[in-house]
RNA sequence: GGCGGCGUGGCCGAGUGGUUUAGGCAGGGGCCUGCAAAGCCCCGUACGGCGGUUCGAUUCCGCCCGCCGCCUCCA
């Protein structure tokens, strides 16, 4: 059974269901205000791998993940640009999906719009209100932290520390600066919804209360996001749900950090990659492979050069594909298969159980991979001694469990040959077998001058497409 | 200022109180190949510094140095 760090108890504990055989999941999704970058794709691609890998431990999933398409941003962009919200936020929501199915990550079974939820946002903070631990000022509505039990689990810091800061807005009617809004009253021209405390628009760490309660129910499974949700936004989204009397989320999952540049990517140091411009250099497989090879906790640094080793050991598990013939094991539906499946597929149950084992720690995918790529050389090395069964058994395993991480590797028949391809491959086998090597070779330059990888098997030339190319600086990638 | 994390061989990145101590990428040598590509084999002998605990520490404890993060919108 998985062990996973839960941030509310600082601690890898077993994975407790509510309902055993299924998890239901909330992930914090984005705000469409912008280009999705590098570090919204890492947050994707580690629940998708999460995800994945709960269907594949047998268990049903299902996986909510939110879009935020009302907020101080949006707003702010739709002003600056002479376009309503609704525009805006189409956009970038159509950019996000565009972006997150180029990484192969799955669409989630239900995506709430905080659009769609104000009159149960309403609801939430009207019964807040009519409890007593919301209050109400000219500005809006606040709830009264210090009025509920627990606040800090996440934030796990003595609360007096907890600075206010430089807040921007801050308001002197507040009880305590840590109260945060539940309601904003309404600038003009700003979006705006009626409610009883006077038309407005909800606060934002509301949205993910009334949705996840909403869609998976109280004492739901797992909440997940990026690290940097986990104080203040989560921490206010459970103190809503306690607040409220309900039972919020049983385990909390954070993924660490993308950086750029030994910084942190974020959007106040304006030194952001988007997950578009990661795409023009690298096969999206690559940024998958890329997050796997740390835990999902840890930050990891994203740079041409981190990119580009990422794309030669994909490029690895590709050769693997080609070599023993394996596209037809590495549809992705085939990937979705749990553990009792793959096993009775004639895989290797060894490699199996080991990557199990390894994933069942707090996801430890590098650890997963090396023993796949362990298996890799094996498979390889028995094929070479002439056991080619052997290694075929190995190799289909270690796909089909790349196939788990949602990595699907591509053989020969993920890259069809075109007419003129296909006669200088036949032409240059001819040449070969007449021992005329210099026009063969001509011909491999041709080929590869054309894109094309150019491989000498018992079967005559194959090709293959390279990967994109990356080389050059891109400014943004410098370093 | 408060709280927390990290520092492993050229780079990335797991892991462990001690016999053989992942994996990837890059590099060197070899095999295979007409030449390549792919692949295989071999190689580098790493754990920030100083103390302590221990028969023995990279792994436990303390201190120091360095880097980073959170406390404020942010995946």
């Amino acid at each position: 059974m998985l062990r996973l760090f839960d941030t509310a108890s600082r601690e890898v504990r077993p994975l407790e269901l509510r309902d055993p055989g299924s998890v239901s999941m909330y992930v914090c999704g984005v705000t469409v205000s912008d280009l999705p970058h590098i570090g919204h794709g890492r947050m994707a691609l580690v629940f998708d791998i999460l995800r994945r890998y709960l269907v594949a431990s047998g268990l049903s999933v299902r996986f909510v993940s939110n879009v935020t398409d009302v907020d101080d941003k949006i707003i702010a962009r739709a002003e600056r640009e002479g376009r309503t919200e609704a525009e805006v936020a189409r956009e970038f929501e159509a950019s996000w999906w565009r972006a997150t199915d180029a990484l192969g990550v799955l669409r989630p079974d239900d995506t709430p719009h905080a659009t769609d939820y104000v009159a149960k946002m309403v609801e939430l903070v009207a019964e807040l209100v009519r409890s007593g631990v919301a209050y109400q000022t000219s500005r809006g509505v606040y709830l009264d932290v210090r009025r509920v039990p627990g606040y800090g689990l996440l934030a796990h810091q003595p609360l007096d520390s907890l600075r206010p800061g430089a807040r921007v807005d801050a308001d002197p009617e507040k009880r305590s600066p840590l109260d945060f809004d539940l309601w904003k009253r309404a600038r003009p021209s700003e979006p705006t919804w009626e409610s009883p405390f006077g038309p407005g628009r909800p606060g934002w760490h509301t949205e993910c209360v009334a949705m996840s309660l909403d869609l998976l129910g109280e004492d739901f499974d797992l909440h997940g996001g990026g690290i940097d949700l986990t104080f203040p936004h989560h921490e206010n989204e459970r103190a809503q749900a306690v607040a409220l009397g309900r039972r919020f989320a049983r385990h909390w999952v954070h993924n660490g950090r993308v950086m750029v540049g030994s910084e942190k990517m974020s959007k106040s140091l304006g030194n952001f990659v988007t997950i578009e411009e990661l795409l023009e250099r690298a096969d999206p497989r690559a940024y998958r492979l890329l997050v796997l090879r740390s835990q999902y906790r840890s930050p990891i640094e994203v740079s041409a050069a981190s990119v580009e080793d990422a794309q030669r050991g994909l490029e690895r598990l590709d050769a693997l594909a080609r070599r023993f013939d394996l596209d037809e094991d590495l549809d992705l539906e085939a990937s979705a298969l749990p553990r009792a499946a793959l096993e009775a597929d004639g895989l290797v149950e060894a490699e199996v159980a080991r990557f199990f084992e390894r994933m069942d720690d707090d996801l430890d995918s590098p650890g997963a991979l090396a023993g796949i790529f362990d298996a890799i050389g094996r498979a390889n090395a028995l094929a070479d001694q002439g056991d080619h069964r052997g290694g075929a058994a190995l190799a289909r395993t270690a796909a089909r469990l790349c196939g788990v991480l949602g990595l699907p590797l591509r053989g020969a028949a993920a890259h069809p040959l075109d007419q003129h391809a296909r006669d200088l491959a036949h032409e240059r086998d001819a040449a070969r077998a007449a021992g005329d090597y210099e026009r063969s070779d001509a011909i491999r330059r041709e080929l590869v001058a054309l894109g094309w990888r150019v491989e000498d098997t018992p079967r005559g030339t194959t090709l293959s497409r390279q990967g994109p190319a990356s080389s050059g600086e891109d400014p943004s990638f410098a370093r």
